[in-house]
DNA sequence: AAATATAATTTGATTATCAAAGCATTTGGG
DNA sequence: CCCAAATGCTTTGATAATCAAATTATATTT
């Protein structure tokens, strides 16, 4: 009975909160410098990275999305001055990709809010706490990788 | 110094967690029974729940979007068949919605899911550790909607 | 050299979303 | 009691993100 409770009640909290850091990241990026980023776009400039080129397929690829996908999306972050784009010269079909300073940029502030927001989740916890969290998210994440057969 | 690995520990498993819960929602879906449902839907399906009638209104504002938005999604899901609606008696202007026999069968298997995931959450947890998860998530939570200035 | 495979883009469609306008009904102030 | 304002919902018109399939250009294989 009491367990049943204790599920159901962790898994609200969970259901809310996710869709509170989905919430709280759109409006920070609403109002900061960089409000012409969609999450998405702010995302796609997290996964290009720093200081290296990548591919399209391979960004596709990780990001999991189609490179028709990525292709458009590209296009307009080169619009607005995040992104640069040139063809391999090893291999004339393939289209590299890499951040511009604006992009670093915009990279950057991302990551901030990420360190941010986990630091202030966190930073009320004592250490027993701290680690029955990493705990659960291990448990997750093993699970996932488990029954699904994630790649 | 270990503080910070920890936290940067905890933002990668989140970070990996999040696209994957996604990921897998969707997966699931696509080949049960009720494939027909995007994971939007079922989340709207989720949020009527069973056994009770609900206003088009409270159920926009508790998904967070719109009630032009509900309104077409559903639409959809009588058009499927999960989703019955009528207008109040008390108040001709409002309308009830509320889930079908088919509609419930789609909560059930949608609640299987998250039941797994909590369950596998919370495996290698003791009494003690699941009610300090519980008052973690909830601290997280309010914090967040304080930090961030939540509706 | 021709057939096949690969990388990216384009095309045409769908879904989810919003803001603003519109419609029907209820409520509150004179 | 009536009319103006408020409320609840739907419609409209627009945009972003996405996919699958067709297309184009280049490499690889046979």
């Amino acid at each position: 009975m009491i367990n049943i409770n204790i599920h159901q009640s962790i898994n609200e909290i969970l259901v809310r909160l996710f869709a509170d850091i989905l919430d709280i990241e759109e409006k920070c990026l609403g109002q900061g410098e960089f409000s012409d980023l969609s999450i998405t776009e702010m995302h796609i400039i997290d996964n290009i990275g720093i200081d290296k080129e990548r591919t399209m397929s391979n960004t596709a690829k990780d990001l999991r999305i189609t490179s028709g996908t990525l292709t458009t999306a590209i296009d307009n972050l080169i619009r607005k001055g995040y992104v640069e784009r040139r063809r391999s010269n090893n291999d004339r079909r393939v289209v590299m990709i890499k951040l511009t300073e604006k992009g670093v940029l915009a990279y950057k502030s991302h990551e901030e809010f990420h360190k941010d927001l986990v630091f202030s989740a966190l930073t009320n916890l004592d250490k027993n706490e701290e680690e029955v969290l990493i705990k659960v998210l291990t448990n997750i994440d093993v699970f996932f990788k488990n029954k699904y057969n994630f790649s």
